[in-house]
DNA sequence: ATGAAATATACCTCATCCCGTATAAAGTTT
DNA sequence: AAACTTTATACGGGATGAGGTATATTTCAT
């Protein structure tokens, strides 16, 4: 499972098909950060301000990396990304 | 250029990597994305608080993209991450 | 070693994330 | 449809990121 996210959008939604394989619901990972159910929501949602210790929280109870590499293809402008 | 980046300070330190090969200065960076030549700095230092929408420009800018994917191997304790 | 360039810090201000707590809205099961 | 579960949103408050600006440090070349 590799997905690639070039927007919190994309992030998120990718945070959210894991925890959703892993059969775990928002508060289970709250638990697991302590951090609350809203702000999993918030991240799951795409939520730009969200900070990046609280990315690499969940990356980390649902056992999940991020790589970063050069943009392959496809590169959209900034202005679209938000 | 595959960067495995499980912690702010491997992200950033991927991000500055990345800019000193393409021969830029923070302040490049800094006027490309709207930022601060301070908040890039702090960004490549690994400061855990920094916002998701903040890497998430510096990605773009640097012609990066995240790839989220499951752990391969020797993952450590979430508490050595910071 | 000096000087210039690049990066790290500092101060004040403002914006907003995340907190605890609670509730509204959606989604699911019987 | 009703009951239950899960997710989204709300409010006040405390903490802190990022802005503007300026300066201290470090890095690098001459």
């Amino acid at each position: 499972m590799k997905q690639i996210a070039r927007t919190p959008k994309q992030l998120g939604a990718a945070l959210r098909r894991r925890r959703r394989n892993m059969g775990l619901r928002q508060g289970d990972i709250g638990i697991m950060t302590n951090l609350r159910q809203a702000t999993i929501s918030a991240l799951e949602n795409g939520e730009s301000g969200t900070r990046l210790r609280t990315l690499i929280h969940v990356l980390a109870a649902l056992d999940l990396e991020l790589v970063v590499r050069e943009r392959s293809s496809g590169s959209k402008e900034m202005e679209d990304l938000f």
